[in-house]
DNA sequence: GTTAGCACTCTTAAATGGTGAGTGCTAACT
DNA sequence: AGTTAGCACTCACCATTTAAGAGTGCTAAC
């Protein structure tokens, strides 16, 4: 069915979400013939919105009582009818200046960036965060807490530092312990995590010497690297997002809020659309129940041609794509800039 | 006015709020007599409660429809009328199970402070850790991130573990980096954060030798410093406060969250009322009209006599307070127990 | 193919009335 | 004197009514 709609049928399927995605009520043709510049009658438009009710395009709550759009309607305006919205120049400044303010820490990035996110879309932001396998790592240090534990703090050259306490197993001493990190630090040094993983230990192994220690430093070197692996979500916006008037009910916020304390669930959920590029997940095409009328918009970013993470928007269905969309495709430059920076 | 109230009217008041607290109704006469075993009728509990208003103990929304704490009642309630209302074994088990867990990270342990009492208490709770003055330095580690940067590495006895990325002055070269740091850890290991920031840095001056890198060196230690200074606030159960019927109106979450969100404000407050022991803030008592209908327990914590930070559960005036103080004082133990633990 | 006109539908807000919970007062009771 | 029953009165709350307004769908005329 190509082409199924008419050049004018389009362009009062346009008018019509704009309006529903500015006002956030119901429709009608007169209001549309009114602040659209569709050159017919109300009641032509009426025609046209009856057909492209009959077509799907479009919903009706009661007889009467203007159209509102559906999720096809909403598909085949972010596919074709969008209206370009660029980010606007003051955005770019502000934004511009944090990206280029003092250099922070890897996480204040992603973080910064979410908070940027909802700030300027008014809508709950995601950032999902690299996984660190391509981080090189850079030492192992050990610290002495007391005479049972350890500090173990794991730096790679991105600039993240990782932190664990870790009990000394029987019998081992601090002292073991500073040799150990020597012969790891000497052998993993300039590897990536990646390969660490499936790296031979084999010289680590003769070099230690010792069959329980050798253990341990097996242990330690995954569980160090066990939460440098796990991919962090960052979230922004949680209270922006009250302004919007689909969250006047305060069970929905609260659905929501649950929902978005799900890390794990919404970390599949944005893997589930990685790569797509600039992907768009409109309401009730999405199966889960919690987003029924929220859509989802994400953005993956790379750096040499390798999948970093994703970036999202999370809002009503009635939500302001050509914004949003632009917004994401602006910031994840940006972001990929600074990791560049940071050389990942 | 000792004793304005003689036991009856106590009885009373404590009745009302009682029921007031459960149930967030205004209360009246027919379902106190029929509720609590007051040994009276309706008509006599009116008259008390008819002088319990006119002593400013109670309010009237309108003539007719119950009576209704106010913080003058509050306040009487918590100061003597509070019925003891310790933490529950059921919740004991469950808050112990995960102090005596594996070994945390100290800011794991705030933030678990934290959503326990959220999670507990139904309502928003704040957890104000203490400045890291009393923490010993241990280490500081620098490591080349690029040709301009270094990532600063401070560590101290506490498992607090710190880094920033700094800027390398013109001239200078790693390798006199690793110098500095020698020099400075020589000097400064054992002393706590406090004694450092008046410490003499004559000895490292000495070494140092060089009166830019001095510079540079004296700036570093309190740049790292700074941050480790810094109290820091940790927030819990935003989410759970939407349970309590007093934030049906979306607009009173949205004020909350944008006031919890003005972090120095909240620190401000709580510091006003450390060291009470166990303190409470009722509603109007509280100049910040942010606040105006809620209440503020607060708790501080000690270790050897010496202030460490405050616990607090913010909530509607009508709460739970026998339950928030006595949790308040059972995760105080807790927490103390496991600052302890890890020597700070 | 487009438009004006009109009957019809449905939402929303304001007005109405009845019900129930609660009070305050008075008079009777202990 | 303190306590209680009784009763008139006040509101809040709910359901119903009413009127207005927005919007549609259809028909007939342009």
């Amino acid at each position: 069915m190509p082409d199924e709609l008419d050049e004018r049928k389009q362009r009062v399927l346009k008018a019509v979400i704009d309006d529903y995605i500015e006002s956030a009520e119901p429709v009608g043709s007169r209001t549309l013939a009114r602040k659209y510049d569709l050159g017919v009658s109300p009641a032509t438009i009426r025609n046209e919105m009856a057909d492209l009710e009959m077509l799907g395009y479009l919903e009706h709550l009661h007889t009467s009582s203007g159209r509102v759009p559906s999720s096809k309607g909403y598909r085949f305006y972010v596919d074709g009818l969008i209206p370009p919205k660029p980010v606007s120049d003051e955005e770019k400044v502000l934004i511009d200046r944090w990206y280029k303010g003092r250099v922070k820490r890897i996480e204040e990035v992603f973080q910064e960036t979410a908070r940027i996110i909802s700030q300027v879309t008014k809508n709950v932001s995601l950032v999902l965060a690299p996984q660190m396998t391509q981080a090189q790592f850079r030492c192992l240090q050990f610290l002495p807490l007391d005479d049972r534990r350890v500090i173990t703090v794991l730096m790679t050259d991105a600039g993240f530092i990782e932190n664990k306490i870790l009990d000394m197993p029987d019998g081992a001493t601090f002292e073991d312990f500073q040799r150990m990190a020597g012969v790891i630090n000497k052998n993993l040094m300039g590897h990536t995590l990646h390969t660490i993983e499936h790296h031979s230990m084999a010289e680590i192994k003769a070099e230690i010497q010792d069959e329980q220690l050798y253990e341990a430093a097996l242990g330690i070197i995954h569980r160090a690297l066990d939460s440098s692996k796990r991919e962090r979500l960052y979230l922004g916006g949680t209270t922006q997002m009250l302004a919007q008037p689909e969250f006047h009910d305060v069970e929905k916020v609260k659905d929501t809020l649950l929902m978005l304390e799900e890390e794990e669930l919404m970390k599949d959920i944005l893997h589930a659309h990685m790569g797509d590029g600039l992907g768009v997940i409109i309401g009730q095409e999405n199966e889960d129940s919690h987003f029924k009328d929220s859509s989802l918009i994400t953005a993956t970013y790379h750096l040499d041609g390798e999948l970093l993470g994703t970036i999202a928007v999370l809002g009503p269905t009635r939500m302001e794509y050509a914004k949003a969309m632009s917004l994401l495709e602006y910031m994840n430059t940006n972001l990929t800039d600074v990791i560049k920076r940071f050389h990942w």
